[in-house]
DNA sequence: GCCAACGTTGGC
DNA sequence: GCCAACGTTGGC
C-alpha cells in the first residue's frame, strides 16, 4: 500500500533527503499513536511513499520515496538531547516506531496543495480532508497514480 | 500570526 | 469514564 509522509522543509526537505548517504534516512519523530501503528504495522518493503512538505508556502508533493527498512524502534524517544525525547519510552519499552525510505524520485518543483484539491480522484484522499492532520497516511493505489499523473501533466518530472 | 481542528492530559 | 483545559498541527 502506498503511503504519505509529512516533513516541514525547514527541518528535513526532500533535498535534505537527496543529500543524505544512499539518499536514505530513518523516519524518526513520529509522536502520534495512529501513525505510529501504521510506521509498525502497515508499512512494508517497497511501499511508495509520497514525500510532503507541509507547514510551508506553498504546501505541496515533493516527490517519492520507497520504504527500505519495516518499522523498528524509535531511538531518539529516549534520547534527552534529541527535540522528540519522550520521558515515557526507554529501549526496553520504546513506544514508537520508525522505518527507513529511500529518495525514489524529487520532482523538480513542489506540487502545490491546491492543485490536488482540483483532482477529482483525490476527493477522498486522507490529506485532503477537513482537520486532517495526521503526518503519516495511507494513500490508495488510484491516488498514488493520480498524484503522479498530476505531476507529469504540469511537468515536474524530469528524468525518466 | 491567526485560528480551527484535533489529540492528550488530568481532575473529578 | 467524562470532559474541560491545554498544547500542537498546519493551511491560510
Amino acid at each position: 500500500m502506498p503511503w504519505l509522509l509529512k516533513s516541514e522543509p525547514d527541518c528535513f526537505s526532500i533535498l535534505d533527503l537527496a543529500k543524505s548517504p544512499k539518499r536514505t534516512t530513518f523516519w524518526d519523530g513520529v509522536r502520534n499513536y495512529q501513525a505510529r501503528n501504521f510506521l509498525r504495522d502497515s508499512m512494508k518493503l517497497g511501499d511508495r511513499v509520497l514525500f510532503y512538505h507541509s507547514s510551508c508556502d506553498p504546501a505541496g508533493v515533493a516527490g517519492t520515496a520507497t520504504i527500505v527498512r519495516e518499522g523498528y524502534p524509535d531511538f531518539t524517544a529516549w534520547d534527552k538531547k534529541s527535540d522528540h525525547f519522550d520521558p515515557k519510552a526507554s529501549e526496553s519499552n520504546p513506544i514508537w516506531q520508525m522505518v527507513d525510505i529511500q529518495l525514489e524520485e524529487a520532482f523538480t518543483d513542489l506540487l502545490p496543495l491546491p492543485a490536488l484539491r482540483d483532482v477529482p480522484t483525490l476527493k477522498n484522499m486522507e490529506l485532503l480532508r477537513k482537520g486532517s492532520r495526521l503526518s503519516v497516511q495511507p494513500v490508495t493505489d488510484a491516488e498514488f497514480a493520480a498524484v503522479l499523473k498530476l505531476a507529469d501533466k504540469l511537468g515536474l518530472r524530469a528524468k525518466r
